[in-house]
DNA sequence: TTGTAAGCGTTATCAT
DNA sequence: ATGATAACGCTTACAA
């Protein structure tokens, strides 16, 4: 019965106001709640727009306030055409983190925009936020020494560092504490009568590896822990395991291997496990991050958890700020130790 | 020495226009590279243009043509308050998926939003797309009786569906081809002298699941396969553990078991490792998906490839089809058998 | 070949 | 309390 105002031509806000015998901008104030509007010239209003199926132009607001509402998430992206096969950073860490952002900013109306970054450079990525095609960007799996967030910031355009940061600069970056965390493994090590361990290193080119480089080697002597060997082992699996058999070659097994992430921690575990040693009897094995991979691999693996989620909110709240006018600072969360098989 | 034209301004057409002493619509023109317009002029407004600094507004054009040149891309998204735990589908297919829509819809300058999808109802959806937020969406992880598509179809709002289709309506899709996979699935099975399987089956919440279930059953006697038992795998690794659980209290093993995807083949896999059955000797283990996952496990799994980039992609070409106010029809990609050592 | 003018839907300013 | 008007930056008839 009820009849369905299907909107043959598109309605707005003059649609709106010419069914009310009301002038525009009462209409416009109206929806917006502005205060000095009578509450019942407001209902009045906020009933018509619903019977007419009036759906506020987001389009019309954006142009009009020269904001998107959008914010670019960049995360590198190459597709190697020969084969086929994707170049980017982990799935998990790509995924947790975006949907943080999406939670963080969605209350404020802003919305996510994924810019897949096989090279974009400065310009263009300043294109996209003058034309207004975004707000700004969070960056996700800079490689450390990339020049665009200096270039970004001397045009003024706001942004967010994830997992990584500048020295000397004040850019706001979320990044994972890994000194609390290494204290928090390194005390549970030493708990279990841990003497010496090996320290197998993530990718160079990213600072958070290097920075786990000095951490590791800095804080070992404090919880009575030599560092007995260093190897790459590249952030990944093959990395891993090719830093596992070369540790076997080298004579007797320290007491521990400290990864730096899942991946590589789990190739070490598959040398060793060709090898016929055993993790954790013949030696321990720890990891870093937490992905889906530590508790789908045999044993299940000690590691510390990278909150990925939540540095992604973090990093979202931190871009509001910014576009508030504010000037947020970096931050490191803290990892949580979780124990499971492997150590 | 060159003096850098850093704008204090915002640099519009209209300052383009009084610097090279021409109309804004010639700028215009000249800009968007129109017929009619001299090369010389052309040239010469792209140089003001250039020394200008000027970067042309997307929101004056999306505003103009009414028209956001982004796309909506749908995930279930869900977080549980209490532990914190993300609920939504797997990374991987996630992240993989959208990078083939981004690839698609990147030459045509359109630009990919992703939308948390917690419980949205059709209107809100409706809302994003009539409000210019948006100009088309593409779902991915629809479950089966999901009405929001057709609701969608009857305000003429253009999307796509990714693993998904609707029986009896010609909206456009991109799915796996399962039967075509099976069939090589089961010739494979049937080279090993493979007589009998189990069927570890999907969430039945999803059409793809269902429609496996479907495919198997009438499939198996072609190749002379007989489907001994059919158990739920929930396309979890806990499922797939559970299932091989109540596999091996059943008696005999078959000699094959064919899980609905990867997880569950693993959690599967693991039943029988615990108990002593070695695969693929004891028996064979074949699964869906090829995940990262696929590779880490040991043994390797067998498995068919569901190449969401290319889903992906296909599902972003069909996004601009519409757009060009074309129909395309669904379509199902096949999938390629990757024969490892689980079976 | 180029210019003029209108219009997209919104909000803010200034009147009334 | 409400109305008229301008302005945001762009494109596209229509005119010249």
């Amino acid at each position: 019965m009820a009849k369905k105002a299907r909107p043959r031509a598109k309605v707005t806000r003059l649609t709106v106001a010419a069914r009310a015998g009301l002038s525009p901008s009462t209409v416009s104030r109206a929806l917006a709640d502005h205060p000095g509007i009578p509450e019942s010239t407001r209902r009045r209003v906020k009933a018509v727009a619903k019977s007419l199926g009036y759906v506020p132009s987001d389009l019309g607001r954006s142009f009009y306030q020269k904001k998107s509402f959008r914010i670019g998430v960049v995360i590198p992206f190459k597709r190697d055409p020969a084969s086929g096969r994707l170049r980017t950073i982990l799935s998990e860490y790509f995924s947790k983190t975006l949907f943080g952002i999406i939670h963080a900013v969605d209350p404020a109306r802003y919305t996510v925009n994924v810019i897949a970054d096989g090279g974009l450079d400065a310009g263009a990525l300043a294109a996209m936020a003058l034309s207004h095609s975004v707000d700004g960007f969070v960056f996700l799996g800079l490689r450390a020494g990339d020049g665009r967030p200096r270039a970004l910031h001397e045009k003024s355009i706001p942004f967010v560092l994830i997992h990584h940061y500048e020295a000397g600069h004040p850019f706001p970056f979320v990044d994972i504490d890994s000194e609390s965390g290494y204290r928090a493994l390194f005390t549970h090590l030493a708990s279990k009568g841990v003497k010496d361990f090996a320290w197998i290193a993530g990718d160079p080119g990213y600072l958070d590896a290097t920075d786990r480089d000095r951490i590791v080697e800095r804080l070992a002597p404090e919880f009575g822990l030599t560092l007995a060997r260093k190897l790459s082992g590249r952030y990944s699996r093959r990395g891993g395991r090719e830093a596992g058999e070369a540790l076997l070659k080298g004579g007797r097994l320290p007491h521990a291997i400290v990864c730096a992430n899942d991946r590589s921690a789990y190739g070490v575990i598959e040398a060793l496990r060709a090898a016929g040693r055993r993790v954790p009897e013949d030696v321990r094995v720890t990891a870093f991050d937490n992905n889906d991979l530590a508790t789908l691999v045999t044993p299940a693996l000690t590691t510390l958890d990278n909150p990925f989620f939540e540095i992604g909110r973090l990093a979202g709240l931190k871009m509001l700020a910014l576009f508030r006018g504010e000037m947020p600072s970096g931050e490191r969360v803290k990892p949580t130790l979780i124990v499971r098989d492997s150590a």
